[in-house]
RNA sequence: GCGAUCGUGGCGAAGGGGUUAACGCACCGGAUUGUGAUUCCGGCAUACGUGGGUUCAAUUCCCAUCGGUCGCCCCA
């Protein structure tokens, strides 16, 4: 039998959990403070909810998904993503139909892609996402944005980049896409394999090919700046305004392009420049996804959202040296010698922790020594020492374990003893 | 899917055809009765990823396989 965890999946163990909490409730506190509600939906999908939404031409879908069929013979697939699913319970729960839009949720919670895994990228991996439905003012695109960016400098990353462009709207889109492949077509034998195909499939993912960057063809690129009719301009337009007007740096890249099909107007990804951050350098991206509602069955909704990695940005903090602040101490252990004093010890521990105190005690049948040094080792705050000369004066020995001074306390006195010193402590 | 590299005890790590397979950390016990550090002494372990092959002999050489790590592709 094989008892390792499968590839690309990891435990994370306590001492890292810490962090991962920490984390968690940073992000939970910046969505609540830009209102957005947490959406908790199923971990796995029909499978033609993430065809249709993500894009049958993606990698994802051809050659990532975990897709399985259950017992009923239904086809499904662990979410690589979360935007396919949040827009289909935004569609199947009517979510539109509530008063106070646009519906703005976020969701945490783990993803999945069948991928070889390396440096910050596993095949169970978290994303934490905000999606922001039925709304297209430029204004909450940069909304999203500014949300993205302060989960970043609200844990106390600097090294951060932010990448915008925009690809337009339909027409847009349409215009620039003939352009491309009447620039590349006569360059076509010089690019390279994957190019070829994206000629004729997806012409846009030729911008950010890494092999063909060097190609005079590619300098030379009409850029979909260039093609954006009026409207899609001066929504952009808006949107670096209003980033502007929030003191929000950012460098537009005309050749940013999104691997996800759904993206239309506002496209973005922020990412790491911290020394030896690693190959991978995109901590997250998103964009908007007008016309994504609609493709899955509901009105005709705009759209805006993005993810991040939570593996990456703990990555990133490690790379700029960051130490989140997760407190490792105990307020008190309690040492017990001999029978009846186990018993008591073991009264008062459960006393003590229903009084609000963290409280522990040795469960090894360790000697005396043995104790202090465990207690020592777990930043223990107050020992208590609980033996047979104390239980027949119904008192215990307090050690302040900072300062070293011992006190006697009765035993029905230690409770207030000890909440008193603890908060005095504070 | 492609490539590089590595698998020795709980962890780190030396070795290199025949060894009791070092060493360090950790852990446990002791150094006068019930007080944390350091030091000293002692103890500890189903450890050479798995399966074949070569050999009198393989942890060491060869092959395969599995796994880890990193990179390419692509992404978060």
């Amino acid at each position: 039998m094989n008892m390792q965890a499968p590839r690309g999946t990891q435990d994370l163990l306590p001492g890292t959990t810490e962090s991962w909490q920490y984390v968690e409730r940073k992000l939970n506190d910046i969505c609540h403070r830009f209102n957005y509600k947490e959406i908790r939906t199923p971990i796995f999908e029909h499978t033609e909810l993430f065809q249709r939404g993500v894009g049958d031409t993606t990698d994802i879908v051809q050659r990532e998904m975990y897709t399985f069929k259950d017992r009923g013979d239904r086809n499904l697939t662990l979410r690589p993503e979360g935007t396919a699913s949040v827009v289909r319970a935004f569609v199947q729960n009517k979510l539109f139909g509530l008063p106070n839009q646009p519906t703005k949720v976020f969701y945490f919670g783990p993803m999945f892609r069948y991928e070889r895994p390396q440096q910050g990228r596993m095949r169970q991996f978290v994303q934490f996402g905000v999606e922001a439905l039925g709304s297209a003012d430029p204004a909450i695109d940069a909304e999203v944005i500014s949300l993205a960016m302060s989960c970043y400098q609200e844990l106390g990353l600097r090294s951060l980049k932010l990448v915008i462009n925009s690809l337009g709207d339909t027409e847009s889109r349409e215009n620039h896409r003939k352009a491309l492949i009447n620039h590349f077509e006569p360059h076509k034998d010089e690019l390279c394999s994957d190019c070829q195909v994206r000629l004729d499939k997806n012409p846009l993912r030729i911008l950010d090919c890494k092999k063909d960057r060097d190609h005079p063809a590619m300098q030379s690129a009409p850029s979909i700046l260039d093609y954006l009719n009026e409207d899609s301009g001066q929504y952009f337009n808006k949107v670096r305004h209003y980033l502007d007007e929030m003191g929000i740096n950012y460098i537009v890249d005309k050749n940013l392009v999104r691997g996800l099909d759904y993206y239309n107007h506002t496209a973005f990804e922020i990412m790491s420049d911290a020394e030896g951050f690693g190959a991978i350098t995109t901590l997250s991206g998103g964009g908007r996804y007008n016309g994504l509602v609609e493709d899955l069955g509901g009105p005709e909704t705009p759209g805006i959202g993005f993810a991040l990695s939570v593996e990456r940005l703990l990555m990133a903090l490690e790379a700029e040296g960051i130490n989140l602040p997760t407190e490792d101490v105990v307020d008190c252990y309690i040492i017990a010698l001999g029978e009846e004093s186990v018993t008591e010890a073991v009264r008062l521990t459960y006393k003590l922790r229903k009084a609000g105190l963290q409280v522990d005690k040795d469960y090894q049948d360790k000697k005396f020594k043995a104790q202090f040094k465990t207690a020592d080792r777990l930043n223990t705050k107050y020992v208590i020492v609980l033996g047979e000369n104390e239980l027949e004066k119904n008192v215990v020995n307090v050690k302040d374990m900072h300062s070293g001074e011992q006190q006697e306390v009765g035993i029905n006195e230690l409770e207030n003893y000890l909440l008193n010193e603890l908060q005095g402590g504070k």
